[in-house]
This record gives C-alpha cells, sequence and structure tokens, in this order.
DNA sequence: TAATTTGGTTTACATTATAAAGTTATTTAC
DNA sequence: GTAAATAACTTTATAATGTAAACCAAATTA
C-alpha cells in the first residue's frame, strides 16, 4: 500500500494545532492555546486529555497568583509522532508519484 | 487564529487516500483504489458517495463486459478543494513560525 | 454581597467512520 | 445444468469521535 497509516490522535484538526503551537512554542498555558485555536474550553480540555493520555504531551497543573493555571508542554514521545504524522501525510500530498 | 480550517471532507484518511489517488491517476476503478487504499468494499463504497455528493469527484457506473464497473474521476472543484487543503495543512505543519 | 469573570471539567448529543451483512449477477466446478 | 464460489458493490447497524452546552469553584468587581 502506497498510503501510510496516519496515527488518529493527531489526524483531528484541534489536536494538531496543539501539538503544532507546542512543537515551536515548547510551553502554553490553557487561554492561550484557546486563543490560537478559537476552541471551545471543553473541547480543547477533551483534546488535551486525550494528548496527554497518550503521552504526547505535559500537562501541568499550577498556580498563577490565586488562579489556576494550566501549561502544557510537548513531550519527546510527541515531537516523535508529529514528525512521524508529517512524514505519513507526505505519502498523500505529493503530487507526482513514481 | 493562525490555523487555516481544514475541510472535513477531505481531513478524512480514506477519502484523503482516494482524492490522492485520482489527482495522479485521473481516472480510476472501484477495485483498484480498493486494493491501493487497503479499505473495505463498504467503506470505500461509503467514503466515495460522499466524495460524488460534494461534487469532488464523479462517479460513471458501467459495465466491463458484464459485470458492474465504477469509475471514479476527480472534477475541477475536487482538484482546486484539495489543493485548498493542502494549502491550509500547512498552517499546521510549519514548524518555524514568524 | 450579588453579579461577573476566569479557568477550567463533565457530560450529553450529534456526527462520523467502519465493518458486518446483504444484494445481484457471473463464473467455475462438478 | 445446477450448486458453489467469486466479483462488485450497497445498505445498515454499531462503535468511535468530536463538539458544545452545562456545570463547578474560586476570585474579582460593582
Amino acid at each position: 500500500m502506497q498510503f501510510q497509516p496516519l496515527d488518529p490522535l493527531l489526524h483531528s484538526e484541534l489536536r494538531l494545532a496543539v501539538m503544532s503551537l507546542l512543537i515551536s512554542a515548547d510551553e502554553a498555558e490553557f487561554p492561550y492555546i484557546k486563543e490560537q485555536t478559537g476552541a471551545t474550553a471543553g473541547n480543547l480540555s477533551v483534546q488535551i486529555d486525550k494528548l496527554s493520555a497518550a503521552g504526547y504531551i505535559e500537562v501541568e497543573k499550577t498556580f498563577k497568583g490565586k488562579r489556576p493555571c494550566t501549561i502544557c508542554r510537548i513531550t519527546d514521545m510527541g515531537r516523535h509522532a508529529f514528525e512521524a504524522y508529517v512524514e505519513a501525510l507526505k505519502s498523500y500530498l505529493t503530487v507526482c508519484k513514481p
């Protein structure tokens, strides 16, 4: 088969956006991710949980002054998964095939 | 928002594979697509219907000898949608952001 | 102190994907 | 010549997924 399978965890608009942000930012707070992705808080919370459960990101729940603050970071595993996903995608996007 | 929305019709592993095949092949029969994508006939049938209903491909039901033969071709609309999807995807994949 | 805002989580619903089962016609084997 | 197997799908039922509405707790503002 000429098409490589696409990691279903990353093949999701919002989760991919979150990973994309974290790849280049290395660390980001929940409200920032929410703003950058345009997602609702509920949806974002769920998708962050999934990425975290898969070990693609790590989530630190801390406080900023007296308010809760959720910080996300990408893991090595997440970085590798993202790279593999991009490679797999290429098998679908290359216009000229041999 | 820095991320462009992804056409949900194309953001699907099997439908993307079908479109990818048709982009370069311009015409393909059902069994060939089935073999190339590794999909089950049922799944493929459903996804071809969706692409066809959206006007991204056109489906010709003909006969090869006495057996039915389903031929798929990409439309201009489909080609443009695919190109737009690839462009949109780039907003998620670029590692270095400005 | 009541209302609003911040920063989320939970949950219920709607959509989507997928595979199993079904359909129709055609070969092939006996 | 007819029974079994194959081809080429389609339909449908179920499982998985995505999404938003509702909810919660604490802090701030009016």
